[in-house]
RNA sequence: GGGCGUUUAGCUCAGUUGGCUAGAGCGCAUCCUUCACACGGAUGAGGUCACAGGUUCAAGUCCUGUAACGCCCACCA
């Protein structure tokens, strides 16, 4: 009754996704009458490719999301993509550069940020194609993008309140500049090489108290002529005394020394302890700047345990000078050359101002040293020129009060870790309340919506716009001024910047920027030219996604919803419909339910979406957030492109399945923090010689030598893939995935689908399956059932998503197909008169197709959050033999198995489960002697045997009668010609003995194998017992443990003892048979 | 340098509030083309739970330390 063939993912796939799609499953409204279950999908990039990280964040979602559908809520999973502001600008410029050989400064603003659009047009659309490959069942009406408008309305209104409020403010920050192609650069973009170059060491001297006298940090003073010499013919005299007369530090930059603004040393440094809050004169600026002690800087037991400060111009310098409340002073240009604060070296570029510092330090006498010194020093990945650290200004939010009511939340439980400990990655960064910098030196993303007057108000206003050292102070207190009406901002425009200098900047409210935008121009106001932070987009995704700020005030009073701050979050655990209708989508679906996401953006995206959230809405974005492994290659690296040691999932999908590879990924998600998946490789020549269908493949192994050779290149770092579009990648895990699919796909319709097709099974609508029309096999099998279903639930609450696959393989597998399939095969069939094997119509075989249909119709709902396609499918086979299904009662089957009632868990049967364990031991006892004869027959060349002829089983009577009903199936999965139980039966001579639990099994063996290596093995077992014996006693002996146990646990060693004493006695009784 | 994590069978990993005679898949060995499935069935071998201490009646599980490996963050005048 073969069923032919395995099965074929492709063959279903699309077809299943169209029928949902068309069947409008994904969408989600509000509705009163459900409770919301809503994720938002971690926003991958518009530039961005399906990659193994996305397969398993997104198969968990999918999975959380169709269990929870099932479930009855009203579950929304809004899709969407970024604009990812660095990496689409750097895709789109670097292909304008290939194919029409032109620079964004050519193209200019506007031109490029319209030639991305375009590409985001064409391209943009690829990732959510795949995420479609990968089943998702996303809500895609919804699907936004960080830069549409909707998105953009929320941000510019969140902007606007923020100034408004003060939280947004302009200050300095130190930038990784690229002075080739003038912009700042990130982090990630910048390379590290190491360097050939040099190691300066020289002199600042020391001035004296009264030199210094009333000098007043952090302030810094020019420096009489004649003062400054005095000091440099101390420092530079024949008994000069380090420490005393000079500081002597060393940098490999020497030209930075003209923006020093202090010298620093340790506080416990006992060398310099008077020193402390005196000055040193900076040569060649001839400026004084402070000594100051800070212990975070400076090192006592490098060099002389003295550190030249540079805060404009260097990342820790910068952090000493913000903690020591230092000058900060910005020597450069924007292309690289000494700014009008370097003095006399203003103008040049800054290679040749550091030779001309190095020679006058010499020619002052205050150059000790010069060493050569190799160093790494970062370099623009872009521009590959040397990244210059160098102060900005920059916008900035203020973090301290949204840091801190984002800590409360998660302190609270408001906002829940799985696993728990995540939560301290989330707590420590917050708490470090760093602001938080929005912008960013782009032209692709949200321009930041201030202006400022950089014309001419009136004749005698001419403002004064040189930046000296104290307008960068000065500008920090400078006033920022929200307006909220247009005439309003007529009004008093013109009286601010009367009254400030006309250093003002303005952020209009978001509906009338238009026409703000326009009076600007007209009156001599430019826009801040800069971008904000992609991030800034991305943390307000789960309310701007719903249409905030619209109506949303009106909406939130029209839906009944007072007071939002006090309503409770949504419990994802317990299906609670709320009463009064919510109007709108905001309402409903905020807070959404859980995020799904790996840790390395706790900090940038899911701390930030709490502080807004809790900001606007008043709640937090989220109740959960499930923190997912990072999967790694077989070495444990980061899966990376660059590398190319990645799997790519549409590869897998190829050759295994949709399916396959989400049960797969579903199994990788448990509460470690990284997952090893060792990384195949696949050539073309190897698919040429075992053909493409992954079945094809059999056992075999795949690895051509010629294909070894390509995968050790390919480990090495060449991307074979990518460059010579050779191969697949693949790794063995998937191939469990793949297995599970067929065995599932094979049971359905190879076994239950075709036993029910034209048997009088489902005819009998109507009529009751009461308890004891069941037989003791199907009893067992609804237990295991209800345990299963169960145990998936617990999992799920707590986001075990490994644990739900494991428990859907061991359930479908090993108790529904292993044990419960052939347990019922005798009820099934029978041998007619002609020898030939026909279905059996008794009411015994009509109750066992029920039971199959039924357990097989809870199988596929249980495995279709994890495994949609395959269990759609065969949902519709099902649906075409046994429309009606049920077991005390027949009812309708739902058309789709996507929007099916997920199963409800019954009671177990603690008996039953007892009695076929007991039987399931005397069938592998059975086996297990068959197997050892067979081994040692064909160690002495005998042949085979296919069965054994008999068996006697001696039962404790307790349960004798119970395996004595089960005959027939332990002679036929026992695979023995005749077995005979009871109580009393008698052992037969020479026999190979099992000692089970109150059983023991003879078989005896009539020459077919030796008794003495039945000995052996007895001898044996009885050892191992003996010492697990030996160990329990002792413990059963240890007072302690008898007193201070739980009773139940020493009743229950108390029992494990009895029966190893008994089963010890009856292998020391049977061992004496056989003459030991 | 700071933080987090990992170390259990040849490999990849589970192991719940401490109660374990430590499990799974792959791989391995032997047998089976028996009427769903060879992407299969059956049976078996394989482990001092990294190491050293400690807490406890009881430690794979909790604590301390050591070592190796990994990730994140900060950075090397």
């Amino acid at each position: 009754m073969s069923n032919g063939g395995s099965y074929d993912p492709h063959a279903v796939e699309a077809e299943i996704y169209e029928f949902w799609e068309a069947g409008g499953y994904f969408h989600a409204e509000p509705n009163a009458e459900r409770p919301p279950y809503v994720i938002d999908i971690p926003l991958p990039n518009v530039t961005g490719a399906l990659h193994l990280g996305h397969a398993l964040n997104n198969t968990v979602q999918d999975t959380l999301i169709r269990y929870h559908r099932m479930r009855g809520y009203e579950a929304m999973w809004m899709p969407g993509t970024d604009h990812a502001g660095i990496a689409t600008q750097a895709v789109v410029e670097k292909q304008l550069k290939e194919t029409e050989n032109i620079t964004r400064h050519e193209l200019g603003r506007e031109g490029l940020v319209k030639k991305i659009w375009e590409w985001k047009e064409d391209y943009g659309g690829r990732i959510l194609g795949q995420l479609r490959r990968l089943g998702a069942s996303c809500d895609w009406d919804r699907t936004r993008f960080t830069l549409d408008e909707v998105c953009a309305k929320a941000v510019y209104e969140v902007f606007f309140q923020w100034f408004k409020a003060g939280l947004i403010y302009r200050g300095l920050r130190l930038v990784n500049w690229d002075a080739y192609l003038q912009t700042a650069v990130a982090d990630d973009e910048i390379i590290h090489e190491t360097v050939k170059g040099k190691f300066w060491h020289y002199r600042y001297p020391v001035l004296t108290e009264e030199e210094s006298a009333g000098l007043a940090a952090p302030a810094m003073r020019e420096m009489p002529e004649d003062v400054a010499r005095k000091a440099i013919a101390r420092a530079t005299g024949e008994d000069a005394r380090m420490g005393t007369d000079y500081l002597s530090v060393a940098t490999t930059r020497p030209e930075t020394m003209l923006g020093d603004t202090a010298v620093c040393v340790h506080p416990s440094d006992e060398r310099y302890q008077d020193l402390h809050g005196r000055y040193v004169l900076l040569p060649l600026q001839n400026r004084a700047i402070p000594i100051v002690a800070d212990g975070l800087l400076a090192k006592m037991e490098l060099g002389t345990g003295c550190v030249k400060v540079t805060p404009g111009h260097d990342p820790n310098d910068y952090a000493c000078g913000q903690r020591n409340n230092l000058a900060m002073i910005n020597i450069l240009t924007t292309d690289g050359k000494i700014n009008e604060n370097g003095g006399a070296y203003a103008g040049q570029d800054r290679y040749d101002a550091r030779e001309k510092v190095v020679a006058d330090l010499e020619s002052l006498g205050l150059m000790d040293q010069i060493e050569d010194y190799e160093h790494d020093v970062g370099h623009s990945d872009r521009s590959k020129t040397p990244i210059e650290p160098m102060l900005s200004k920059q916008w900035f939010v203020k973090m301290a009060d949204l840091a801190e009511s984002a800590m409360e939340a998660a302190r609270d439980g408001r906002v829940t870790f799985y696993p728990q400990r995540y939560e301290k990655t989330y707590l420590d960064w917050l708490g470090e309340k760093r602001d938080w910098c929005i912008s960013r030196q782009l032209w692709w993303g949200h321009r930041i919506p201030v202006w400022r007057f950089t014309g001419v108000l009136s004749a005698e206003r001419v403002p004064d716009v040189e930046v000296t050292l104290q307008t960068w102070i000065d500008e920090e207190k400078v006033w920022h001024e929200a307006f909220e009406e247009h005439k309003d901002f007529q009004q008093r425009s013109k009286t601010i910047l009367a009254n400030t200098g006309m250093k003002g900047f303005f952020c209009p409210r978001p509906d009338f920027q238009r026409a703000f935008a326009e009076f600007a121009q007209a009156n001599g106001f430019e826009q801040d030219p800069d971008v904000l932070d992609t991030w800034f987009s991305s943390a307000l995704w789960p309310f701007s996604t719903l249409g905030w700020p619209d109506n949303y005030g009106k909406r939130f009073r029209d839906s009944g919803i007072e007071g939002l701050s006090e309503a409770p979050a949504t419990q994802p655990s317990t299906l609670n419909p709320q009463s009064s209708i919510p109007a709108s989508d905001l309402a409903y679906f905020y807070p959404t339910t859980v995020l799904v996401t790996s840790r390395d953006i706790i900090t940038l995206w899911v701390a930030r979406m709490v502080m807004t959230g809790l900001h606007f809405i008043g709640r937090v974005p989220f109740s959960h957030v499930h923190i997912h492994p990072v999967i790694q290659d077989g070495q444990g690296r980061r899966m990376s492109k660059s590398t190319g040691n990645g799997v790519d999932p549409l590869d897998i999908i190829q050759l295994y399945g949709t399916d396959a590879l989400r049960f797969t990924m579903a199994q990788m998600d448990s509460e470690t923090q990284d997952a090893r998946l060792p990384v195949d490789y696949i050539c073309p020549h190897c698919e040429a010689e075992f053909g493409q269908k992954p079945h094809h493949y059999g056992r075999k192994t795949v690895k051509c030598e010629k294909c070894k050779q390509e995968f050790a290149t390919r480990v090495a770092g060449a991307d074979l893939h990518e460059k010579h579009g050779l191969g697949l990648t693949t790794s063995p895990k998937f191939e469990l995935g793949r297995n599970f699919c067929n065995k599932v796909w094979q049971a359905s319709t190879g076994f239950v689908i075709s036993n029910l097709e034209g048997t009088k099974g489902q005819r009998d609508a109507g009529t009751q399956v009461g308890a004891d029309a069941l037989g003791v096999e199907d009893r067992w099998i609804l237990s295991r059932l209800a345990g299963a279903i169960g145990e998936i639930d617990r999992r799920f609450a707590r986001y075990q998503i490994n644990e739900v696959a494991n428990t859907l393989y061991n359930f479908f597998w090993n108790d529904f197909c292993d044990w419960y399939v052939e347990l019922v095969k005798p009820r099934l069939f029978e041998r007619g008169t002609d020898g030939k094997v026909q279905p059996k119509a008794d009411a015994s075989a009509d109750v066992a197709r029920r039971v199959l249909a039924h357990v097989l119709d809870q199988s596929l709902r249980m495995m279709h959050p994890v495994m949609p396609f395959v269990t759609e499918a065969l949902w519709k086979k099902l649906g075409a033999v046994a429309p009606r299904r049920g077991l005390s009662e027949l009812r309708d089957a739902e058309p789709a198995l996507i929007k099916a009632a997920w199963p409800e868990a019954g009671q177990r049967d603690e008996q039953v489960e007892r009695e076929i364990d007991a039987l399931q031991d005397v069938i592998r006892a059975l086996r297990d002697t068959l197997a050892r004869i067979n081994t040692s027959r064909s160690g002495s060349k005998q042949p085979a045997i296919g069965k054994l002829p008999r068996a006697v089983i001696r039962a404790d009577a307790s349960i004798a009668d119970g395996l004595a009903a089960q005959v027939t199936v332990l002679e036929r999965l026992g695979r023995c010609e005749q077995v005979e139980v009871g109580a009393d039966v008698t052992k037969p001579d020479e026999s190979a003995t099992q000692v089970l639990r109150g059983v023991e099994v003879y078989v005896p063996l009539g020459g077919l194998m030796d008794l003495a290596a039945e000995k052996k093995r007895l001898q044996k077992e009885r050892n191992a017992l003996n010492g697990h014996l030996e160990r329990l006693t002792a413990k059963l002996s240890n007072e302690g443990f008898v007193s201070k146990a739980p009773a139940a646990v020493v009743e229950q060693e108390r029992g494990r003892l009895a029966e190893m004493k008994d089963r010890l006695a009856t292998l020391d009784r049977n061992l004496a048979d056989l003459g030991g």
